[in-house]
DNA sequence: TGTGACACTTAGAAAACCCCGG
DNA sequence: CCGGGGTTTTCTAAGTGTCACA
């Protein structure tokens, strides 16, 4: 009755207000028996369910849903004849829930210490297929001859077939690594009979391979539908956890593969067997009183266990290098998405003291102690370049690859005078992914003559920072401000350039493609500050010459339609407003404006493109830059939001499109 | 004070997808 | 409708930073 109605719907504020379990739903019950009718027996019947429902900590409004339309239809079949009754009921119901859930999403209490979340189900992982023994006629030749492999050895085999056009297995170590771990993997005789890469033919493996590629790719529409769908399956059943209320997507809830290694760069260990991943080596992380992933048949799980203090779904050990691999949630979920705004505020804190800071580490530079200055320059580095914070690695286990701190003497030139400037410091290592960092920077005099005192008495090879490494910096930092380290100013310094960038470079008048190029523009000034390359795509210089060629071929078209236009008025002039000649002026006013349109459209495209060749733009966008610049940013230009953020992006950054004003100054 | 395990973020390559012009 | 090129998504390697422990 009416009563109870209101009833729940107190009972709903009371509870948000107790902050019990179950107060979202409470609240969002309440109010939706506040609205309902009277009338309308499926949503009562819903909320019913709904309300048994409850007791069973099942708390996500949208699956609920799912789950019990079949339900509803089943017992009320007559509405299954009713489409748009029930497509009514089920949209009112399910936007109803969204935006309740919605706009409580962002200001749920917080946990205690450490504790990340207080419910956890998931499904477990998803594991690769097994593998399929090669067809009859495809075989493996060894000395000229044919070698039935054994199913192991052949499995391995096939890996290293199938990249046979890739530059990896042109490289000695990549080679040598893999038949190491192949010949482990074969019979005796087999590791007797094989003995030199060299003598391998792969061949029928690796035509296999392509051939199956090119298969997919020729595939119809309807077996690429069947794929699809089947895929899509997993998905559903694989790839979204319940943690606490919200139903949320994991971000890689398969397992990966086996496979050879693929280390970056020189890596030590490229082309090293990476093992089939079973059950048995799978950890398992899942709440207390949630009912625990069931291992594929004939399997169990490596341990279960109930840690909320992480935020991992499951995990194993990775052969290879040895370190552990995670199941995690999707960047759009709620737990990842607070964790990036957190990390936003904390670089904006920096911002309120980085006066302070800057002004300490030059004092630093004229310190008694050796270890402060050198934390001052690194500092100083880490600050104007950019530079990451370097920890140190274990020889021999990685590609050869420095950050600020580990930094060596080989790393950097000092020059009195270089190209019209004063103290000057030229870089060049290998950053993260192997990535090639050069630079040639200016720097004040007492930063250079602290650098010349590092190098004195070293060789190649040495520490230019000896007496530091990035525990004693972070140490340092996070005494200046709580939460501070070396990777906070990577942040601050991204987010802050695109701010003042988007400022410089943007104006309100512009047209849209403009406006979009600015931003691209400023988007790009961080991500050579942060040194975010790519490998210029294959197909550049093709793509680019085309896009000339069309601009060719629009400009052709606009001289023609110019002097169409200039003939037409003419004719107009003659026949003084002839209606039909005066729509016919028209016409080809509005041809000569699209085809200018156009022409600058693409140029436009064609300038960013260019200026993008090796520049990557998503590593900053997604990582480093405070989404809530670039939001408001759209809101003040009126560019569309989808504009510069896909989908993904705006899942990803969810929080701060819910928040973010006009105003907004990071 | 150093060290390794662990958890989590950041990264570019490759695969998959999708859209547009011929 | 189809192919190719650009965009998005997926994949997993490679970093950072903390903490417990010796």
């Amino acid at each position: 009755g009416k009563e109870n109605r209101v009833l729940f719907y107190l009972l709903g504020l009371l509870l948000l207000q107790a902050g019990k379990e179950n107060r979202v739903l409470f609240h969002c019950l309440g109010l939706l028996l506040l609205q309902a009718g009277k009338e309308n027996r499926v949503l009562f019947h819903c909320l019913g369910l709904l309300l048994l429902l409850a007791g069973h900590c099942i708390l996500d409004a949208h699956s609920l849903l799912l789950s019990l339309w079949p339900h509803v239809i089943s017992i009320y079949p007559v509405f299954e004849n009713q489409c748009s009754t029930l497509n009514v009921c089920a949209e009112y119901v399910h936007t109803f829930f969204s935006n309740m859930l919605l706009s409580l999403r962002w200001e749920e209490a917080k946990y205690e210490d450490g504790v990340k979340w207080k419910f956890l189900e998931h499904k477990g992982p998803h594991f690769p297929p097994e593998y399929q023994p090669l067809p009859d006629n495809v075989h493996f030749y060894y000395n000229g001859n044919i070698v039935k492999l054994s199913l192991a050895a052949e499995e391995v085999a096939l890996f290293y077939a199938q990249m046979l056009d890739h530059e990896y297995t042109t490289k000695e170590v990549f080679r040598n690594n893999f038949f190491k771990d192949w010949r482990k993997e074969m019979t005796l005789e087999e590791r007797m009979l094989i003995t030199d890469l060299s003598k391998c033919d792969f061949g029928e493996l690796h035509a296999m391979h392509v051939e199956k590629v090119e298969a997919r790719k020729a595939m119809n529409k309807e077996d690429k539908l069947v794929i699809k769908e089947a895929n899509q399956r997993i998905v559903d059943e694989y790839g979204f956890c319940m943690l606490d209320n919200h139903r949320e997507r994991i971000g890689n809830f398969k397992i990966e593969p086996p496979g050879l290694f693929r280390g970056r760069g020189e890596h030590p260990k490229q082309g090293y067997l990476k093992k089939r991943i079973q059950p048995e080596d799978v950890i398992i992380n899942c709440g207390k009183g949630s009912r625990v992933p069931e291992p594929p048949a004939g399997h169990r799980w490596k341990e279960v266990r109930y840690d909320n203090t992480v935020t991992w779904l499951a995990s194993w050990t990775e052969n290879v290098q040895g370190s552990c691999k995670y199941i995690m949630l999707n960047p759009s979920s709620k737990l990842k998405g607070e964790k990036d705004w957190e990390k936003y505020e904390v670089a904006r804190r920096l911002k309120s003291c980085v006066d302070r800071i800057r002004l300490q580490y030059q004092q630093d530079l004229k310190s008694k102690q050796m270890v402060n200055r050198q934390r001052a320059v690194a500092l100083y580095f880490i600050d104007v370049l950019a530079l990451r914070a370097g920890n140190e690695k274990e020889e021999g286990e990685t590609a050869d690859t420095v950050g600020c701190c580990s930094l060596r003497v080989e790393h950097i030139t000092l020059y009195d005078r270089l190209e019209g400037s004063d103290c000057v410091v030229e870089f060049d290592f290998l950053g993260k992914d192997c990535i090639r960092y050069y630079n040639k920077v200016p720097v004040t005099k007492r930063v250079f003559k602290n650098l010349k005192l590092f190098m004195e008495n070293k060789e190649p090879g040495d520490d230019l920072f000896d007496r530091l490494n990035t525990g004693l910096l972070n140490k340092h930092l996070s005494s200046l401000m709580p939460g501070l380290t070396a990777k906070v100013f990577r942040t601050y310094n991204a987010s802050i350039t695109l701010q003042e960038q988007l400022r410089k470079l943007s104006n309100g008048t512009a047209n849209q493609a403009e406006k979009l190029l600015s931003y691209n523009r400023a988007n790009r000034a961080v991500a050579v500050l942060c040194n975010h390359q790519r490998a210029p795509p294959k197909t550049f210089d093709q793509s680019m010459a085309n896009l000339q060629s069309k601009i060719e071929v629009r400009r052709e078209q606009l001289t023609l339609a110019k002097s169409e236009l200039t003939l037409a008025k003419k004719e107009v002039k003659g026949h003084c407003s002839d209606s039909k000649l005066l729509a016919l002026v028209e016409r080809k006013k509005k041809a000569v404006q699209r085809c200018e349109e156009q022409i600058m459209k693409m140029e436009v495209q064609a300038t960013d493109r260019e200026e993008n060749k090796q520049i990557a733009l998503g590593t900053s966008k997604l990582n480093y830059l405070d989404p809530r610049i670039s939001i408001a940013w759209c809101k003040n230009m009126e560019v569309p939001l989808e504009k510069i953020y896909n989908k993904s992006q705006r899942d990803k950054f969810a929080w701060a499109v819910d928040m973010t004003q006009t105003d907004f100054i990071f």
